[in-house]
DNA sequence: AAGAGGCCCTGATAGC
DNA sequence: TGCTATCAGGGCCTCT
């Protein structure tokens, strides 16, 4: 569930349970995650308080005092999930409740005084990275492009970055090093709001579809917050925060459905660009 | 040297 | 208590 908008769900309910907390320990189960995990994370980490938690882009960051820091990369499949220690008390901690807890990949697990964070992932395309000053986190960001939300996420921004490119837009939108925190589901949906056909080269494109990307990704991005993120793969056992913005796509997964822009009597087509499916309707997208 | 594709990994599901 | 192929929310790495 690791697009935006996720991380952004995770994020906040992740505050309200470890600011201003401290670690007590770190367990490490399974090291072989996207990288290694640092062996002494748990050194690193033990004592520490958190003093903010924030996210960029696609990356949960956790600030600790003396400029130390810890990020998250949730990959295809990672989650995090917050165990109260006498699990018979459930309050609103709970992120996915205890009960709801996979029984395998559960990788690295952070303890606290009353809770646990559990870092569970099956196909491990997620990591966690440790940073010993702000700037060397600064510098692992470097090559990231803003993100949508951003203020200086604007006009300006997006003519710079397709000077001299020859790529599509679908494949633009999810290059992270040009615009970051967009994945396949908030791609689609974007162009489909925006009315482009994905295979659309971004040299083609005109000023009012600039616009139209900034302003629809942008909004698409922020309501998906408001509905808590999308839910695609049924967390069936789950009873912690799902979110709901899969029941708003327009595009994602409705395949042969009718397009649903008003007058419109295209058909939602599935395509693959760059392995990646990809929906869009022809009627409508030029 | 920018851009496309392979690949990392597990699990769910569809089709046989 | 079937087996196999395909696909999944990401992005690093290699090759051209």
């Amino acid at each position: 569930m690791p697009e935006l908008p996720e991380v952004e769900i995770i994020k906040q309910s992740l505050k309200k349970s470890i600011l201003y907390k401290k670690i007590i320990k770190v367990l490490i189960k399974n090291r072989n995650l996207r990288f290694k995990i640092e062996k002494n994370l748990n050194k690193l980490l033990s004592k520490k308080k958190i003093i903010k938690v924030s996210r960029k882009s696609k990356y949960l960051i956790i600030y600790f005092e003396q400029n130390q820091f810890l990020i998250i990369h949730f990959g295809m499949s990672g989650t995090l999930h917050l165990v109260k220690k006498n699990n018979y008390n459930k309050t609103n901690l709970s992120f996915y409740n205890s009960e709801n807890l996979p029984k395998k990949h559960n990788h690295i697990i952070i303890f606290f005084k009353n809770f646990k964070i559990i870092y569970n992932d099956p196909r491990r395309f997620g990591y966690l990275k440790y940073f010993k000053s702000y700037k060397k986190m600064n510098f692992f960001f470097s090559n990231i492009g803003l993100e949508p939300l951003d203020k200086n996420f604007n006009l300006n921004y997006l003519k710079k970055i397709i000077i001299n490119k020859n790529k599509n837009i679908k494949n633009f939108l999810l290059d992270q090093k040009y615009i970051s925190g967009i994945g396949n589901i908030y791609a689609n949906e974007i162009l489909y709001y925006s009315k482009i056909n994905p295979y659309k080269n971004v040299k083609k494109l005109n000023i009012s579809d600039l616009k139209k990307i900034i302003y629809f990704s942008k909004f698409i991005l922020k309501k998906a917050i408001k509905k808590g993120g999308s839910t695609i793969r049924d967390f069936k056992n789950t009873k912690g925060i799902a979110g709901s913005f899969q029941n708003e796509f327009k595009a994602y997964n409705r395949e042969n459905k009718n397009c649903l822009n008003k007058r419109c009597l295209g058909k939602i087509i599935k395509v693959f660009i760059s392995n990646r499916s990809s929906y869009f309707c022809k009627n409508c997208q030029k």
